[in-house]
RNA sequence: GCGGGUGUAGUUCAACGGUUAGAACGUCGGGUUGUGGUUCCGAAGACGGGAGUUCGAUUCUCCUCACUCGCCCCA
């Protein structure tokens, strides 16, 4: 028996009990906040026909960062890598039926062929929340509330972290008045995007490159510079999409929301996004780092035959949520599901003892109960029982059998009574609501 | 795909070119028969794999594998 045989497949998890509770613990919070905003949960197959990750055109991605395969009937298919295409593709399905804004929101697990690192595993799951139908930048400012819903459900405080916004629509426009050509766009955008990893003066040399001509690069570096979208020159000031941006900012900070910011370099890499987009900084020193982002994608639906739906979503990876949580010590502690372990030191039929008729009687009531049944020593089986997490113990011995008054000890502060079950059970419900 | 780091018990770590490779936590058993989270005693349990140098390698060298951090990429 080697030791790797015990380890799961490289970058994924087992998730034991306590690691599923957290798991099950920050779902439910994602679930919450979104369903009070009125989205509805969706799922689909974890596998997809390769086809709808090539739409956007890149191979590359497809052969190099999913786990594709061959089925038996020959048809290539790849585990799902993100949901978007997926969701897409389900909404281009009911377009005409749909109810718009339609609201919607999943958490798959997905899979990804990657080298792993920091916050990146191969198997993850994401929050993806969605709204179709809606063409102004409330749509924007609903996800910027649930991010923040997000963030103040698991105490997070907003100088934690921060909401960078941007568009694209300006950018290209910034560019397109540079006198860049189309091409020359898209390795700008991508040159911008990588901004943040080179010296200002190597990123001054590769844009000049691009542009071949300083008076091009310095439009492009000042619109760069820019901290507030108030700063940007009066021709840009006057476009559409820079008033949405503004309006979008100044609409998040009245609500509260004063950790959005504008950053002019933000691209979001190089995908199906087509306005406005946001990605959430981690602002500790030892996490810094992009954590989730999303934005307007109004053409994806469109690809799959339909009447385009505007569309604006994010998603947010559990891994890097959990490293969040984490580094600002914001992981609670769980409760196990285990409220009351029944331990005695007989076994069930001896003295008149019926364990199992104990254990049914609390369940009957939705009391979660675990028997010991092993007969051993109380030590050994109180001590079982409050590692596995159990609330209380019910101790059910000769002495209790015979005036079915059990003992019941609470494991947090040690006292214990003796009650009859039905009055044990009240007991055990009340403690819930603690 | 490229580069760095690390591989010793279940876990976190130690030591050493040479007798039985140590500890802590955890696990299991016990401290007289119905009480855990505090304490006392005891036990089980490890050098990732291969090759080389050497009288002798867990230690040095190389290869390999695994894990990990970063680059690329990041939907």
């Amino acid at each position: 028996m080697s030791k790797q045989n015990l380890q799961p497949y490289k970058g994924a998890r087992d998730f034991y009990p306590e690691d599923k509770a957290f798991q099950k613990w920050m779902f439910g919070v994602w679930r919450d906040v979104v369903e009070r905003y009125g989205y509805v949960e969706y799922d689909a197959p974890i596998l997809e026909p390769t086809d709808i990750y090539l739409m956007k055109g890149s191979q590359e991605i497809v052969d190099e960062q999913t786990y594709t395969f061959e089925d038996r009937g020959g048809r290539s298919v790849t585990i799902r890598t993100e949901m978007t295409p997926t969701v897409s593709r389900m909404i281009a399905g009911r377009r005409q039926e749909l109810a718009y804004p339609a609201r919607w929101y999943s958490i798959p697990n997905l899979w990804r062929y990657e080298r792993m690192q920091r916050g990146r595993l191969r198997e993850f799951w994401q929050l993806n929340v969605d709204v179709f139908g809606l063409v102004g930048i409330e749509a924007e400012l609903e996800m910027l509330q649930i991010v923040d819903d997000i963030f103040s459900a698991v105490k997070a405080k907003r100088s934690m972290y921060e909401i960078r916004v941007n568009s694209r629509v300006l950018v290209n426009t910034v560019l397109q008045q540079a006198g860049l050509r189309d091409e020359e766009c898209a390795s700008a955008i991508r040159l911008i995007d990588k901004m943040q990893k080179m010296s200002a003066a190597d990123f001054a040399a590769k844009l000049d490159d691009l542009t071949g001509s300083k008076e091009k690069s310095k439009q492009i570096v000042e619109f760069l510079a820019a901290k507030d979208v108030t700063e940007l020159d009066l021709f840009l000031t006057k476009l559409e999409s820079a008033s949405a941006l503004k309006e979008l900012i100044a609409r998040a900070k009245q609500l509260g929301i004063r950790n959005v910011v504008f950053a002019p370099d933000l691209m979001r890499g190089f995908d199906y996004y087509t306005d406005i987009v946001f990605e959430v900084f981690d602002k500790n020193p030892e996490n810094n780092r992009s954590m989730f982002g999303g934005g307007r994608y109004d053409g994806l639906v469109g690809q799959f035959g339909a009447e385009p739906v505007p569309t604006v979503g994010f998603g947010m990876g559990d891994v890097t949520f959990q490293n969040f949580l984490e580094v600002h010590k914001l992981v609670p502690e769980l409760k196990s599901s285990v409220e009351v372990t029944v331990i005695s030191p007989l076994t069930t039929g001896q003295e008149g003892i019926d364990l199992v008729a104990i254990a049914r009687e609390l369940r009957e009531e939705d009391v979660n109960v675990a028997v010991d049944y092993t007969g051993r020593k109380f030590d050994k089986q109180i001590k079982a029982a409050d590692k596995a997490g159990s609330r209380y113990v019910l101790i059910a011995g000769e002495d209790e059998a015979k005036s079915e008054q059990y003992t019941l000890k609470d494991m947090k502060t040690g006292k214990e009574e003796k009650h009859s079950l039905s009055r044990i059970i009240s007991i055990v419900k009340d403690a819930r609501k603690k």
